[in-house]
DNA sequence: CGGCAAATTGACTCCACTCAAAGGAGGTGG
DNA sequence: CCACCTCCTTTGAGTGGAGTCAATTTGCCG
């Protein structure tokens, strides 16, 4: 599947965060009030740090599903916090095949991929009506190397995802991905303090199914066969997890 | 399989760069006369800031295949550059299989994933004779402040082995995916001035099936097929790759 | 209401895995 | 130096989990 609809090419978008239309400076609502708290890069800086921070953050006006906030081969101009709601970052093969690369939830950083060859790898595009914050990835390292606390983070979050990406590649049956794809998005959404086990699927079977490497059909049967072990609950995008315990059994097999 | 014979508990391990013995202090090699030359850290940093950067590098005694240098729960002391040899890094899961996520040649950087958390996510073994420098990952980030393009390239190695884990989780078939990592220890390899197309695999078949998620046979089997077809020629531990072009093919099913 | 895309369900296929066994290669001890 | 052992690798035969193909149902939106 070719995602056809005349889309804009990478290059006539800007080249300049300021240009890109979706990340120019807005009103703003200052770091410090923002509803993420403590779950941005700005985690532990203090007040006055975080006032600094500011200056340099290009608040998007909303984004609507199926929107794209950057496409493979657009300049590194920035990199973006989800503030809220939900991305999927894709690829596509020369067989035009699309391939999720992962979500992204609020409190998230897309774009760490773009730093080296200072262009983005990945396509993004908004799954739900969503909102981001544009940092220009100059002026973030730039304040990193004021501010040690900052760099600390930034390290902290690459490290984080390298580990991530790193356990992801583990060989696991259909059912052990999408116990873990559950309990994944169960403790993000946790940490925002939503209910880690009741939420919403922004995404379709499909982004499911290319993320996690299985077809989509795989994607209904496994969650049928969950649903009916008493594991969830599942109607359509709308997800139970009735059994979490049971659910990260499945999901880690990791860690000896 | 478990890594059986008497190893050192990861506890026993020292806390401090200075105490583990990999990475006592010995006689240095200036990095600016390392033969690594400009593929390390260094790679940007002028006479004056090599020669800064020098006083943070513990270089290592020779580490012989089969010696760890890191392990899961270590603490993070200190991240690792390898100098020369081969090194994989493994977690055993709960079943006691042992899961390889992947190869560090020489000019790599080993411990990113340790960063978050502060402890090492997984073992790290050599494969040959081997040796690396320590690197207090404080003492590094510490500087990257005082000098921009350390910063720089931190940020750029980081980005660029998230990219690389993004990529590696694309949905390939068996033949794809090790035509994929002849490709990448062909040109990693090449990088450092040896032979592109002739070169030793230091890792075991298992080693290459546990890290590619597929089973030993399966790499024998591909192997041979590749050979019977003429990409490559293929004796135990070495192998030459005979079509390179047709082998960037097959492996390179991204980017659209 | 009608048209379309997403999701589900069923039947069949195939790629890679498992099980099994036979060759090498390298190391050790007598 | 050779016998032996062990581990790695290769090769063969059969199995199974997930994919493919196809048909149907459901939900959404004009």
């Amino acid at each position: 599947m070719s995602n056809a609809s005349g889309v804009i090419p990478s290059n006539a978008m800007s080249t300049l965060a300021q240009q890109n239309p979706h990340f120019r400076k807005r009103s703003q609502i200052a770091c410090s009030k923002c509803t993420l708290g403590k779950l941005c890069l700005v985690r532990n800086l203090d007040e006055d740090e975080t006032e600094q921070f500011e200056n340099i953050v290009n608040k998007s006006r909303p984004i609507h599903a199926g929107e794209h906030i950057f496409r493979i081969g657009d300049p590194l101009d920035c990199i973006a916090a989800v503030r809220a709601g939900c991305f999927k970052s894709y690829v596509i093969d020369k067989n035009g095949e699309e391939h999720v690369l992962g979500f992204y939830l609020p409190g998230e950083i897309i774009g760490f991929d773009a730093i080296d060859g200072k262009t983005h790898k990945a396509n993004v595009i908004a799954l739900d009506t969503s909102s981001v914050c544009g940092l220009s990835f100059d002026s973030v390292a730039d304040m990193a190397r004021q501010l040690p606390s900052l760099q600390e983070e930034l390290f902290r979050v690459m490290s984080a995802q390298i580990s991530e990406l790193e356990s992801n590649a583990a060989d696991l049956s259909a059912e052990e991905r999408i116990a873990r794809l559950l309990c994944s998005l169960s403790t993000r959404i946790a940490r925002r303090g939503y209910s880690p086990t009741e939420f919403n699927l922004s995404m379709s079977r499909r982004d499911i199914a290319s993320n996690l490497r299985l077809a989509t059909e795989t994607i209904s049967r496994v969650l049928a066969r969950f649903q009916s072990a008493g594991l969830i609950r599942v109607n359509r995008k709308k997800v139970e997890l009735v059994d979490l315990d049971k659910l990260r059994e499945l999901a880690h097999r990791d860690t000896g």
